[in-house]
RNA sequence: GGAGGGAUAGCGAAGUGGCCAAACGCGGCAGACUGUAAAUCUGUUGACUAACGUCUUCGAAGGUUCGAAUCCUUCUCCCUCCA
């Protein structure tokens, strides 16, 4: 039933970062097809934010492939460690989480991880480590916080760096990886997947194992993917993901406007090109690949359909200019109405002012035409185009 | 416990009685250029107002003053050094 290690071994190596240790990995995929017994793939989640997006995909199709090759995927869903917050890449203290925010975060990061990974029974099993954290005595918390020294915390370079530039580090941090780790030594996990921000807190699970006599898992981490800045990791607090719950033509919008640069890195990233592949999309054009990419991404969360749909609405939109095929409805009442009024009613703006701004700017057109004054009174007729900004299209509707 | 320093708009950071709705940088938004790219350039970036202007904002609450981000008092939080 399980594939020859050495094929397993192939697929499951691509995209990683960093691997410990490959040996491992193989010796354990013979001993999982020769007893067949499927590999314990660990996943840990933090839910402290209630959107997966992009960025959590890398790790998540990792752990689809080894489902597809038979292992089973354990998904923690860190509803106690999420109390305390990951400091990993963090450069300040996170706010502690109150429990029913973590339980609602945790239903939709599982309906939503659901997108990606097999959701079937025997394939994935889901646990939440307050079912062994909180039950823990003090004395069981200092028996655990002796595995590590002080020295081998401090090694790690976002404490340090916080250390350095005076910035709080609650001590409560320390214990992060520690509880990491135990999840590790509870569940019995073979693999341990993360980001390679993960990489030390995963690293702890393999002493905690070997410290209670298992065998350690292997620690496999994937690319952290930058965001549609090109530059920071994304993230939802950064304001520069896509999440896979997005509406078709948001998500493939939001791809259209990365840069060429980091499109290679996506296709790498997200997609699994190899380097040859990528070479041969270079050669056409980039705003061509971009859009296969775009569509690529649509599929995945929403079906071929919505992806050529989500093609055609982008084309129609900024290629073709047909804005008649692309704008949402927006019911006016008959008669004169302020320009202000007028675009205010699409709801997309923060503030009359800003509205005003983008009028004096020339940002906002009526059937093709720019207007710059904000205190034009002009009387709307039904199935004109009202144009306000890069993405607010409407076409005017008359009520009443 | 003692001594000193700090908290300013989304973030970083100037400002130390009126010229401060608050320099500058980043970020955001819009325009030009394009491939809705990116980069670049230009404008803009508290709310309300057509505008004059009005209102709210510089950790919190009080006070001094014609006038306070700026001075005083108390409080909260943070940092550094010493113990």
């Amino acid at each position: 039933m399980f594939r020859p290690a050495d094929e397993q071994l192939k697929i499951l190596c691509a995209g990683a970062v960093q691997i410990e240790t490959v040996d491992e990995l193989r010796k354990k995929l013979e001993e999982s097809r020769a007893a067949h017994r499927p590999l314990r793939v660990k996943l840990g989640m933090d839910p402290t934010a209630p959107d997966i997006h992009l960025g959590h995909t890398v790790v998540l199709r990792k752990m689809r492939e080894f489902q597809d090759l038979g292992h089973k995927a354990v998904l923690i869903i860190g509803d106690y460690t999420a109390m305390i917050g990951d400091p990993s890449g963090k450069t300040r203290t996170r706010p502690m989480l109150a429990p029913e925010a973590i339980k609602r975060n945790a239903e939709t990061y599982f309906q939503q991880a659901g997108k990606v990974l097999d959701t079937a029974p025997d394939k994935l099993e889901i646990r939440y480590n307050s079912e062994w954290l909180a039950g823990m005595s003090f004395a069981d918390v200092l028996r655990l916080a002796s595995h590590m020294t002080a020295a081998q915390i401090l090694q790690r370079r976002d404490f340090k760096e916080r250390l350095q530039n005076d910035v709080d580090i609650a001590l409560s941090e320390f214990l992060y990886p520690l509880m990491q780790g135990w999840d590790s030594v509870v569940v019995r996990a073979d693999v341990e997947l993360g980001g390679t921000d993960q990489l030390f807190n995963n690293l702890v699970g393999r002493e905690l194992q070997r410290d209670e006599k298992q065998e350690s898992q292997v620690v496999m981490v994937m690319p952290i993917l930058p965001g549609l800045d090109g530059v920071q990791k994304m993230s939802k607090s950064l304001g520069n993901y896509i999440g896979v719950s997005e509406p078709p033509n948001e998500v493939f919008g939001k791809a259209m406007s990365i840069s060429d640069e980091l499109m290679w890195g996506w296709y790498e990233m997200l997609l699994g090109k190899t380097q040859a592949e990528i070479a041969a999309l270079k050669a056409g054009h980039p705003m061509e690949a971009k859009k296969t990419l775009a569509a690529a991404l649509v599929e995945r969360f929403h079906g071929a359909e919505a992806a050529q749909a989500a093609r055609d609405h982008f084309d129609n939109q900024f290629s073709k200019k047909k804005l008649d095929e692309v704008a949402e409805p927006l019911a006016v009442p008959a008669g004169k109405i302020g320009l202000i009024e007028l675009v205010e009613k699409t709801g997309a703006f923060k503030s009359r002012g800003d509205i005003r701004r983008i009028i004096q700017e020339g940002g906002v057109q009526l059937d093709g035409q720019k207007l710059t004054d904000p205190k034009v009174v002009i009387e709307p007729r039904a199935g004109q185009i009202l144009r306000a900004g890069k993405r607010v299209v409407r076409k005017i509707e008359l009520a009443g």
